[in-house]
DNA sequence: TATGAATGAGGATTCATTCAT
DNA sequence: GATGAATGAATCCTCATTCAT
């Protein structure tokens, strides 16, 4: 076994067993000794990798962050029109629940921390914010195509990631209360009515 | 000072001091000491009143969720007609970041505690599930007396909400993002086209 | 209601209470708040008749002992020649553990306290005291009517109690070990095999 | 001072601490603070080595056992007659409250919870069972050689156990009683005048 | 007499963090 | 690099006792 160049290996293996943690027991119940158990590491290892407690809970909301941005570029770019993106770009951020219901786990909880928090606030003001720009950009492109109501651009990014993390976050507190996949169409309709896309 | 019957003050008391340190501190930073320093009473008092602090959190949520509750009430339930109704209901929704910031401080506290507490979880979900069902019955008005359409009725309610939800999110997280009251405009808009509105 | 001499009547009340929390919960995890509820009264009342929890726990140990005493005095008195009263002693010290259950529950909680409460270790040492110059009596009369041998009533008082205590401790603590009427007779058998009465 | 391996040290350091407070304190008015003082560790070690303070006492109740249980097995295993091992096992259970006074302490502790406690209830009961089962085979042998009356031996085990027991009982509370060591002497004669030894 | 509200010290237990090995 | 023993402050909670009513 390795012993140099262990640094990345273990780190990931502390971040993934520290998302477990934050799923299974929640993030105010969960000690540096459960995420060790978890990892099957020391409590020592920990903090030899991360700083301490708080420095390794930033890095795994940063790390899930970075993973969902991955996934959503790795299925958006490939697109060409700026409304198949945008419409690709809601079917993502719809199905995280269903498809990924441990990213929103992890964000409800860190969400939790976020008024009390400035430095969790900042990394999860910037992923929505980053959810915002994609969106915006494809409106860019579609007033520039000039299928698209400049008027309406201001405020619709925001108002696409609101119903996308509403929905999400009602269903994951009641899943019966709709069908989250029946949903899709209704969403976007309300999207598409809003903008007047025009043929 | 009274000696007998002060259930119902001292019970209050401890409520609205629970309330002040999660917004204070947060939900998991908050010992029951902080609390009793905050109610100015004794450790003792709040176990005289309270089960425990699970118990405690518990009141105070529904607490919490029944104030915004009889506000929504006051305010919408006066109205007349159903398009007056459901967009007084959207305006207070949208305003809740605004002038009752604490209100959503709270319940960001409590929902990322709603993966791992089934309690708690249950009474975001009967919150929310009244706040749609709200919606659904002015909706079922506007459908009876023929001004709305009634194959868009399934997931108005989900949606709305969602809207306001997801517009209050981002707004708590990051203010700069976009101006609240600037997009209650849309948010109306945005719903409003969906509906197709029938004069 | 009488107001007026319910000092009997409450001291009663508390002191009975006090002895099912023992039996039921045991010395060292009931409290007062335990004891004023089974006695239906408020804590206030405890603390104006007992000085505090010690005194009250003293006065039940002491009332144990009395009633035990009483019991004892009324079945063995009657009778006439010391043979009958020895045997009619050891069968009562015998059966306590049956009859009488709870007097052993209370006792053993008590006991546990004997080595470092000097009060405690006072009380019950007095009690064991007596019951050992009980049998002292008994054995002086049959050695005055010349059926007794005097050498043997040194220790007799105290290996008569003894018999009855071990053989009560070892049936509470297991009750499945032996039959507790059953051994009443090798009991007997063995105090008089070893005073040899004389005919 | 090392620091790996030293479970067995700690644990037997705690256990010893436990039982010098059970000793001076009292069952039911030690801490586990007062434990880690005496055992010169922090609290927290306890629980690193310990499920809880119950299960500490459970451990150390076990280990009481097992050490006396042990120091009977050397005197009285290399004997060779029946009565003279069973001569040896009453002078051993006769000796104990002056030998080892400590051990009467944290019995009669522990025997105080027995009524509510069913795991101390099962490790003294089984102390008690094994007690009786030595004697009841030294009996066996005495039978065998032909030296024992056989109906003597169904509660002759519980009989010798109860006098060794309550005599110990009566002189921990009251020393000024009789002489611990005299009445040996009529502990003995008590048995074997009831049991007939044939020459 | 009687109540039960109120106190706060003290209880058991947990936990982030350090450090000798 | 890695371990897990060790710490002790801090947590939640209990409890004997007091006292205004």
């Amino acid at each position: 076994m390795p012993k140099l160049g262990m640094e990345e290996i273990r780190k990931d293996q502390v971040i993934k067993a520290t998302e477990r943690c934050i799923v299974e027991k929640g993030y105010s119940n969960m000690s540096v000794k459960d995420i060790s158990a978890m990892a099957k590491v020391s409590t020592g290892i920990i903090y030899h990798y991360f700083k301490n407690k708080e420095d390794l809970l930033l890095q795994v909301l940063k790390e899930s962050f970075r993973k969902s941005h991955e996934q959503v570029m790795e299925t958006v770019e490939p697109l060409r029109t700026f409304d198949e993106k945008l419409m690709k770009h809601i079917e993502n951020i719809n199905r995280v629940p269903v498809d990924n219901p441990d990213f929103y786990a992890v964000m409800l909880n860190f969400l939790g921390q976020t008024i009390n928090n400035p430095e969790i606030n900042g990394i999860i003001a910037k992923f929505f914010g980053n959810l915002r720009s994609y969106i915006s950009q494809y409106i860019q492109d579609g007033i520039e195509v000039g299928r698209l109501q400049p008027e309406k651009a201001k405020h619709l990014s925001a108002l696409t990631v609101a119903l996308g993390m509403g929905i999400g976050m009602q269903w994951i507190v009641d899943p019966e209360s709709f069908d989250i996949v029946d949903i899709e169409e209704s969403y976007k309709e309300m999207i598409e009515s809003y903008i007047l896309l025009k043929e």
